[in-house]
DNA sequence: TTAGACCCTATAGTGTACTTCAGGGTCAAG
DNA sequence: CTTGACCCTGAAGTACACTATAGGGTCTAA
């Protein structure tokens, strides 16, 4: 069972052994057991869930709300319908958040193919606000910035 | 031409008036017209780019990011082509957020599904970790916290 | 056995994104 | 004509998520 430093962990997922020890003292990262000397060993596992706390990062959660995320690995107290509960609201949420990626996407590739002309053409076409509402809104108030 | 004041326009996407201004000094926000008194006067434009910036923000974006996203708007100094590549590495941008978010969605809806028990079953299945990695990876290191 | 790379704790400092505060001016209603 | 709800600026303060610093111990290779 090959256990690795906090500095190989670290290494591995690209972050600082600091932001580690930080996730730690934050409740995101359970203690690992320690070394003779008191160096931390951290299972294989712990990659995992440091990716996984990168990737929720990067979509906005805050460091709490993965904190609840990681809580739904937990076994709950003989109640399943609980977690399942739980887990499903954070699939709305994260629904939620596919959404306006969405919605951000189709105002950025509705921009992009608004302005499909072959190397330096003048005559680019003004553009619209990106939008925020649906699309097929009637365009009173449309102007260029 | 109906203006609004800062009040109506915070008040219309949920943010306080203090962050309206505090956008327009980051650059997110034009300089609006302002009245005779002094008081910003917005066209109704501006809640659908505050809308925008909300969204952005919620999927992880940093204001900076979104001021680029925003900057997309502009009338490129008669060349489109660099538009619409910036465009495109930011439809890049998102698709990895997307890539993100669903991965993240998947080893939620497997945790539910993992546990699909009538009410207070006390066989809660022992649960895996929230996958990071591809879910067809061989188990080695599988535990539950 | 010592130099360099690594590890430890605790605490202070930083950047981002606001939020609050101080000290005012504006405006419509009563 | 004043009271209350609004608006203004500039500066200070806050929460979150790190990042750096101080002052030390460990480990391994020359």
């Amino acid at each position: 069972m090959n256990l690795l430093s906090i500095g190989q962990v670290a290494k591995a997922v690209g972050i600082s052994v600091e932001t580690v020890r930080f996730y730690e003292k934050q409740g995101l990262l359970l203690a690992p057991m320690r070394s003779e000397s008191g160096y931390r060993q951290y299972k294989p596992d712990t990659l995992k869930q440091l990716r996984f706390i990168q990737r929720a990062k990067k979509v906005g959660f805050t460091l709490n709300e993965i904190k609840e995320l990681l809580s739904l690995r937990k076994i709950p107290n003989s109640n399943c319908t609980n977690l399942k509960q739980r887990a499903l609201k954070k699939i709305g949420e994260i629904d939620a958040k596919l959404n306006d990626l969405n919605r951000i996407r189709d105002s950025l590739s509705q921009l992009s193919r608004r302005c499909n002309s072959e190397e330096n053409i003048v005559d680019c076409p003004i553009l619209e606000y990106l939008d925020d509402d649906k699309r097929n809104e009637k365009d009173e108030s449309r102007t260029h910035l």
